[in-house]
DNA sequence: TTGCTTGACTTTTTT
DNA sequence: AGTCAAGCAA
């Protein structure tokens, strides 16, 4: 175990004991490396690669335990019931299964808000406590009760059982299947442990349970297990990671050795000195302190603003001098912060100055929602057991199978105990109305002409194909809106990335050699993140969290949002150790700078549309005065958090009166009402005596009609799809208007 | 069944 | 402020 403080080369250590094992004659295919992040394998294979100047390295299994494991269940997710072209399921996904379970299970979604429920069920997985023992087990019941929450447990079984009919792992199934796989297959568990004879995990103060568990099951064998880790910045106990894994580790091997790194390459001393000050107050840590031989730096810039706008303004300005004056260039600067929402603010500043950037987090291209559309199609047409990629394109683009044919194609799978898709497929049994079957049958018929090709041609080939027989890509191409090109722009991106996959050759020759299937490639994007499409080399100025910026360094660091309530979160003060996570995140921020550190926080600041004023962070105030520049901008460290209005002043109560959420009474003012008055009046017709409504199908541009309601008018335009007939009459009396021909009544004059 | 309006809700961090 | 789902008119 390497205990290894921030910039103290952990990654250096791991590859060049890769590097070091090979060289040593260590068969490439025996070594397993796990890091947290995508990218950081890439790198690390990249570095060993460098070291060896060979593609030996090309055989290594390096990847993230997720992916990794994913790609093990590819070839072995049968023998645990799964189709091995299982679907893999993002957040958005679970989140949906959770939510029409519940509803399913007739339970209050408004109650049980599957944003909570989901979180849940994951701490579950990662504790590896299925539905069974999470209903059994009392102080998780007791839990769920003082939550008014009862069911939960219900909901985790019901979820568990959808996903598995569904043919879906959730990201935390990838673990807990794969350590169920170990657990009850010993001789799929055999097979690895002599494979992966050397196994080496980076960040392993992040690992939950289920990762130690499937960590202590595959090296038991050979017991060559290296981790490296930091205490210290241990930040993702929300998902379920324990500290406990680095303090138990010297417990359950033997003789392992620890090694610390003490000595810090990255940072200047002062950079390191308010780190060490800071991360002294916590309680929880392993004793440690790092030193560097670095040169004292210049001193840490706090900088106070009025509001969030005005933070960004100052960090703009501030790029700019220290481009001009030091000769930095964009991909000097990194600008961090504690939630992703903090970043519009700093993006607009940046625009107005021309600084070219790099947003990391947010909305992943893979998000967008005219990807998850395409990619949907994709995944229905692998796994038609995948409800939540069939109910999204079942509909879209619009072919008349609404949400009614949809619940109850829903409500027969659920009866008969069969897929959606089954349902679909004998859809004749189910008694659908004549022009919905039609519909049905035709989109059955349509995916599996796709499915037809899965044998044959390629990932790219495929979608293609798709793109093309389907509108919906014609329509974005239709739209000619900003958004609608950027859509567009998206598809074909995705196209090209397709393509690029199916052209890449495999690097890997471990049996799955050339696996570039549509399954291979679905499931390789979906744990893909957004730092792993972006190039970090790019000259721009990069914004992200702090969590995004684990294990990166910059020369010019800007840490944002040092307030009260964000930085601390207000959501991380109920505990001790939530705050210390909060500390060990700070720790992390300040760790990133190389050279130049500046924290900036702001007194106002925009959260939920609604102006709020905030103290100092704490965090500040744990910094020794000695360390820091306050003659920047903004003023002293001294006294900042109190109010600039005084007690009880009238902001001050008009604040407490917006953030306490007083019930809003929407009063109706002279001018509301006016305003909601000055709609059109429609001038009400009263039809003709020998009224009756004509075939629409009869109906052509420019003919002369009557609407019961509306008078005469003459009709412009006739368009919608063949399910949905619009037509655009001009009337005489009441303007332009769009009618719907299934419902309006029209007669031919 | 569809498309628009309204109102509710959001923000912690991510594989 | 911005997004999303429920509710309602056509």
């Amino acid at each position: 175990m390497i205990v290894a403080g921030a910039g103290s080369g952990k990654t250096k250590v791991l590859t060049t004991r890769i590097a070091h094992l090979m060289a040593k004659g260590v068969d490439s295919f025996n070594i397993l490396a796990l890091t947290f992040t995508n990218k950081a394998a890439a790198e690390m294979k990249e570095r060993v690669e460098h070291i060896l100047k060979s593609r030996e390295a090309r055989n290594l299994y390096i990847g993230t335990f997720h992916s990794v494991f994913a790609r093990i269940l590819r070839s072995e997710a049968h023998r645990i019931g799964y189709p091995n072209s299982f679907t893999i399921y993002d957040t958005d996904d679970a989140k949906s299964v959770v939510k029409a379970v519940t509803g399913e299970l007739n339970l209050d979604v408004q109650h049980y808000k599957p944003n909570a429920v989901y979180n849940r069920i994951s701490g579950a997985k990662n504790a590896l406590v299925n539905a069974k023992e999470y209903m059994a087990d009392y102080g998780i019941q007791q839990e769920d009760m003082r939550a008014n929450r009862p069911m939960i447990g219900h909901i985790y079984e019901a979820y568990a059982r959808r996903c598995f009919k569904n043919g879906a792992m959730d990201f935390d199934d990838l673990l807990f299947k794969f350590y169920e796989l170990l657990k009850h297959h010993p001789e799929v568990l055999h097979k690895y442990q002599h494979k992966f004879k050397y196994i080496m995990i980076d960040e392993y103060q992040d690992t939950n349970p289920a990762q130690y568990e499937i960590i202590k099951l595959l090296g038991a064998a050979h017991e060559n297990v290296c981790v490296v880790g930091d205490d210290a910045q241990s930040i993702y106990s929300f998902r379920g990671a324990t500290i406990q894994n680095i303090l138990q580790f010297q417990k359950d091997y033997e003789d392992a050795h620890v090694i610390k790194l003490e000595q810090n390459y990255r940072c200047t001393q002062n950079i390191l000195a308010i780190a060490n000050e800071v991360i002294k107050q916590n309680k929880g840590q392993i004793p440690k302190t790092l030193f560097t031989e670095n040169e004292t730096g210049e001193k840490i810039r706090l900088v106070r603003t009025m509001t969030d706008n005005d933070e960004g303004k100052f960090i703009a300005d501030a790029i700019q001098e220290l481009r001009l004056r030091n000769h930095y260039v964009n991909k000097d600067f990194a600008i961090l912060y504690r939630t992703n929402a903090q970043s519009r603010s700093f993006e607009e500043s940046l625009r107005r100055h021309s600084i070219p950037y790099t947003i990391y987090g947010g909305i992943s291209f893979y998000q967008r929602k005219e990807i998850k559309d395409y990619i949907a199609y994709l995944r229905l047409i692998v796994n038609n057991q995948d409800e939540e990629a069939l109910k999204r394109i079942i509909n879209y683009p619009i072919r008349g199978i609404g949400k009614t044919s949809v619940d109850r194609a829903i409500m027969h799978a659920n009866e008969q105990n069969i897929s959606m898709w089954q349902v679909l497929e004998s859809a004749a049994m189910f008694g659908f109305k004549a022009g919905t079957l039609q519909s049905i049958e035709e989109f059955v018929l349509m995916i599996r002409s796709f499915r037809s090709m899965l044998e044959t041609k390629n990932a790219y080939d495929i979608a293609f194909h798709v793109g093309k027989q389907t509108s919906f890509v014609k329509e974005l191409f239709n739209d000619k809106s900003t958004e609608g090109v950027q859509r567009y722009e998206n598809v074909q991106e995705l196209l090209n990335s397709i393509k690029e996959f199916v052209e890449t050759p495999t690097d890997e020759e471990n049996g799955e050699v050339g696996d570039k299937s549509l399954a291979a490639y679905l499931q390789q994007i979906v744990l893909l993140t957004d730092s792993d499409q972006k190039d970090p080399d790019a000259d721009t100025v990069k914004l992200m969290t702090i969590h995004a910026a684990k294990g990166l360094e910059y020369p010019v660091v800007f840490v944002g949002g040092l307030e009260e309530g964000l930085f601390p979160n207000q959501m991380a003060l109920n505990t001790r150790e939530e705050l210390e996570e909060e500390r060990r995140l700070f720790y992390v921020a300040v760790t990133r700078a190389k050279g130049r550190l500046h924290l900036t926080y702001a007194n106002t600041r925009y959260r939920f549309g609604q102006l709020v004023q905030s103290d100092a962070s704490r965090f500040i105030s744990e910094i020794p005065e000695q360390y820091v520049d306050q003659s920047f901008a903004g003023g002293g460290v001294k006294n900042q958090s109190a109010s600039r209005w005084g007690q009880g002043s009238a902001f001050e109560r008009m604040q407490r009166g917006f953030a306490s959420g007083s019930p809003k009474e929407p009063e109706k003012t002279a001018v509301t009402s006016l305003i909601q008055n000055t709609r059109p009046k429609e001038v009400t017709h009263t039809a003709s005596e020998n009224f009756t409504p004509s075939d629409p199908a009869t109906l052509q541009e420019g003919m002369r009609v009557e609407h019961q309601k509306f008078g005469f008018g003459t009709v412009l335009k006739l368009e919608g799809s063949a399910h949905n007939p619009v037509a655009t009459i001009q009337f005489e009396q009441n303007g332009e208007k769009k009618i719907m021909l299934n419902y309006a009544k029209l007669m031919i004059v």
